[in-house]
DNA sequence: CTCTAATTGATACTTGATATCAATAAATGT
DNA sequence: ACATTTATTGATATCAAGTATCAATTAGAG
């Protein structure tokens, strides 16, 4: 059920797809592996970009595996397209700079003790939540001339 | 600065674009006419088919006027188009049901304590955030045959 | 090595949304 | 009321993100 584990603590996406009854192809691990080299979110487009040589079509079915498997968090950006990354532990929250795009994530447990608590409040049965810091990073703190590294 | 309140509480849309200098015209009135005459969230394509004799652009526009003006919140969904809702009260949080796709809101003071505790923990600056909130509503609870109100 | 089912990727298409720009309508001043 | 100016409109073209199709290829089982 729990998908392997490496060191880092992350999913092994490589494993992840494995453990969902998919074949291990090139294509695949193409897409995985530069999934894994890069260190921040990405877009779908940028995969594309990155590895011209394998087709729109398989990239974003890749990352729908991914998805699916829970190995990476697909984040929905106000404008355009969402951003993916890796999913490094179970349930997180995440930081966006909006400045640079960064992704990080926090776990914090009162997150979770206030969603127990509006479970009187809410009309209804809770089935999931997100929630989403927008910060600017340490790195665009210090540097007057940043620029979005998602060039659009 | 602060826009129009009406009785309910929400913002009137029209003043709210008048608010920011534009003009009121024919098809912004009947923009936001249906707008207020909806009760629930509702996507950009929805109020072009209510509203076949305004021009596509003019409705996109005009939504990206009010929700610059604050008198709409745009709720980015994991697939597909946002959906808007009108900002009935000034700072809240959303309740999405996943089988009906009806939109709430809710406070909670928890949630802004919870950011003032992790400021310590993020590396940057927080400039903002976004909590959502998942359920099944009540009425999606008790209605086995409720059927997705956004038609796609 | 063979066979079969899964996978691939070029292409066409869909959807959501924006850019263009001539025609129209709103505000303003006389 | 009328002329002038400027904002607005909306048909159309275009763009962007993502999916469907489907013949050709390839992985994995035997
Ligand atoms: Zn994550
Ligand atoms: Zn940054
Ligand atoms: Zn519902
Ligand atoms: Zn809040």
């Amino acid at each position: 059920m729990a998908a392997s584990i490496v060191e880092s603590g992350s999913i092994d996406l490589s494993n992840a797809l494995e453990d969902r009854g998919l074949r291990r192809t090139a294509a695949r691990s193409a897409v995985t592996g530069r999934i894994e080299q890069l260190n921040d979110a990405f877009t779908a487009e940028n995969l594309c970009r990155d590895l011209p040589d394998v087709g729109r079509a398989t990239v974003y079915r890749t990352i729908r595996h991914l998805v699916d498997a829970g190995a990476l968090c697909k984040l929905p950006i106000l404008d355009g397209a969402p951003m993916y990354s890796i999913a490094r532990v179970d349930h997180h929250h995440h930081t966006i700079c909006v400045r640079c795009g960064a992704v990080g994530e926090f776990r914090h447990s009162t997150v979770e003790r206030v969603l127990r608590s509006l479970e009187k409040e809410i009309d209804g049965d809770i089935v999931g939540h997100r929630m989403e810091i927008f910060i600017t990073c340490r790195a665009c703190l210090g540097d007057q001339h940043a620029i979005k590294k998602t060039s659009r």
